[in-house]
DNA sequence: TTAAACTTTCAATAATTATTGAAATTTTGT
DNA sequence: ACAAAATTTCAATAATTATTGAAAGTTTAA
């Protein structure tokens, strides 16, 4: 396999997979392109090389932006302006472990609050809507809880965490 | 709070959440439904419930049940078939991480594995794809190994692995 | 201050994904 | 073996989500 196949491969994979941590297609294929990049990009080189569109190239490096995985850089010299991201796959997760939590984890956790506490008013449908959620509630509170006390174990938390739990 | 507004509300955002654990819509909301059912449910009681089609919820409850979320159970006296789910919310959970390992992680860390393993042609861009892919390789095998672990840990595995970070 | 270079915005459109519903198929009781 | 009951399939359609591209806005160099 030569580099621009494998480039290739790599930027769709990483593009579909996207999902997987929360992100759109071209977001993800953004961010890969500059991953693999040994420079920063512009916002032309990246439209170029992804075929799309100035629009959506301009809104998703500003979501990723949001996000805190890419910066803007200033390139001496030049013009326009140019972008890099987070080359530390460690922080690169830490990252999005983190904004996961903030915009989906936490939100859906008040929810989860707020129905299992509803009266019970001694129906045995309500009794069980209430463990269920409650139950529910405690496992996502738990997972949350634990993403984040891993992510913010700066030095190799990954390798000690597994390390730790396979003993 | 009334019962069936909390129900709805429930649901609802269950369904939405779907995504997060990577399942459409419907068949997350038809999963919350039987997660807080006191009875097994009919195609019928299901469909009528959520408001959704024949079709749809035929072709989501077979996914639920490929996925090992939701089995058939017989009612005697009943020529329909009824549906229950997992009820447990740690075996829940360990269905799904076992089956979005293999269906989505353990793809991209073989992709991964093979965009890393190119011939180093001693360029830069070369050099520099494969020790991302491999970096990213890495940490995804990584996170996969952890969550497996976790996982399969049955007897209260997320307390247990929560106390042992915090400590 | 001006105009070229660059970026953002957003309504229109395209692409993707989910849902319907009716016909075909399968299952079950008699 | 039959027909009623139940389920599945899938082409058509709807709903959602992503993308475009051109106009509007902003920045910068001279």
């Amino acid at each position: 396999m030569e580099y621009i196949e494998a480039k290739e491969k790599f930027i769709s994979t990483w593009g579909s997979l996207g999902s997987l941590w929360g992100i759109n297609k071209a977001m993800a294929q953004i961010q890969a392109l500059l991953f693999i990049s040994t420079k920063p990009l512009s916002m032309e080189d990246i439209m170029h090389d992804l075929k799309i569109s100035r629009g959506n190239t301009s809104m998703n490096l500003r979501q990723l932006m949001d996000w805190g995985i890419v910066t803007k850089v200033l390139v001496s010299g030049e013009r326009k302006e140019f972008f890099t991201t987070e080359k530390d796959v460690q922080e690169l997760a830490r990252i999005v472990a983190k904004e996961r939590s903030r915009r989906e984890i936490k939100p859906v956790i008040k929810v989860l609050e707020e129905v299992s506490s509803i009266k019970d008013d001694g129906t045995e449908k309500t009794k069980e809507l209430i463990i269920q959620t409650k139950a529910l509630k405690d496992l996502t509170d738990d997972l949350d809880t634990l993403m984040n006390k891993l992510v913010n174990q700066k030095q190799n938390w990954l390798t000690k965490s597994v390390l730790k739990l396979m003993k």
